[in-house]
DNA sequence: ATAAAACACGAACGTTCGTGCTATTTAAAT
DNA sequence: ATTTAAATAGCACGAACGTTCGTGTTTTAT
């Protein structure tokens, strides 16, 4: 019975003030490598290294870096509930609260809270061809996310700022991919205004849907100029 | 002088028939392998049993996991060009090239080419924040895609398939946002429907910006029939 | 004050990784 | 058929990883 006996700790839940106090410390830290490195690139010893403990004593927090890596997650789900979620539902139903959402998602990652830009943005691709129960758990806050998108369209269409005829799905779809664009942009091709511009792009896209009745947005201001983007092209793909 | 004496050896190029045939033979695989597990994830011991052979007999066609990584990134980008990028200048100049382009993209990650889905999406995630010449060649090849996308559309615009007042820079951006928003919808929340969406949404974006002069643009057959995107919400978050 | 519980540490384990060295096989050249 | 260089295999290494364990230290409860 060799396998019935695979030994997978549950989480050490701290009873203690001292402890929890740590393990607060330890996953505030976590989510900001794990933006940047990864879930996976966060290993413990490194993350005991950057706390000034010891690896033993920190793994004793999680029982297994599953764990660790599960409690990161929820820990990541959380900030994004307060900045960004929770804040936002205090705007008017409708599409002033639709930008609420994108805008305070924007201003999040612009910002750099994480390091490594939007954690779930990271965290989708590096577990989107894996197994388990962090992937799991990945795929079900991604899929609030959109939940929480697409119902805040529904709201805006039912209050009558976006045109009836307008598939919301296609368009929560869009507003996330923009999103993640922005990401990509600014993260790999270190693109300053890959912010700036998914903002204008989704300003526009949703100016396009908006109705008469709709509470007017903000003027997209520094995207007005135009600024291509650095490209370079291969002489052999030259489709002049 | 430790630092100094480290030995990158470069890449070891075969002179032999059967040193170039295997070398092919372990890219194509890898390229397959990385496109799945990543770039990092695709160790050499387990290429090397893939493909039944000695850790030391593959790894001595490159010299470097580095060297592997590199070979494995430009064979990549063999494919991408012989199978996108090249056929698609067949196409008459403006949007039927573009679209040519965009069909063909979508065309060879929804039929599986790749089983990871499509690689440099994946790739770009992996290494967007590291250093070192994979990364740099990652970004460049990335530019250049970019490159083409953004010429595509100029020169629609200049033959008059495209409004004049679009920017085409934003579009660019749009398109390559929405495809890796395929990618994500596809290889994360395993949605069936992900591709056609993102072709309905791209068709739906261009038909917008298009001017009388356009040839006819496909139409968005499947996606007619609107599909929500499975979500789910927390009730802690319910915006209502 | 003392016992118990929670917390942290250091050392060590088994594994896997990339890499290097040396021997053997294979195939082309003579 | 013999020689020769390329191609592959075998084996071992050092480092880093997650994990375990025994022990010391701090905090809380009695």
């Amino acid at each position: 019975m060799p396998h019935a006996l695979r030994s997978r700790r549950k989480t050490v839940v701290p009873r203690r003030a001292r402890g929890l106090r740590t393990r607060t410390a330890i996953l505030r830290r976590a989510v900001d490598l794990a933006s940047a490195e990864g879930l996976e690139g966060l290993t413990v010893g490194r993350l005991a290294d950057d706390l000034g403990m010891s690896k033993s004593g920190l793994f004793a927090h999680f029982g297994s870096k599953e764990e660790l890596q599960l409690a990161t997650v929820e820990t990541a789900r959380q900030i994004f509930i307060d900045q960004i979620t929770r804040p936002a539902l205090s705007a008017p139903r409708g599409m002033p609260r639709l930008w609420s959402i994108i805008d305070r998602w924007l201003a999040y990652i612009e910002e750099g809270i994480f390091k490594g830009g939007c954690f779930f943005t990271a965290a989708s691709f590096e577990f989107d061809s894996r197994r388990g129960p962090v992937r799991d758990r990945i795929v079900a806050i991604m899929r609030e996310w959109i939940g929480v998108l697409v119902r805040a369209l529904e709201q805006a269409q039912k209050e009558g700022h976006i045109a009836t005829n307008i598939d919301v799905t296609h368009l929560a779809f869009e507003i996330q991919s923009i999103a993640i664009g922005g990401h990509w942009a600014s993260q790999l091709l270190d693109d300053p205004e890959s912010y700036s511009r998914s903002r204008a792009v989704m300003l526009d896209r949703l100016r396009g849907v908006a109705t008469a009745r709709c509470p007017s947005l903000p003027s997209s201001t520094i995207s007005a100029q135009r600024k291509p983007l650095k490209t370079f092209v291969h002489p052999a793909l030259s489709n002049r």
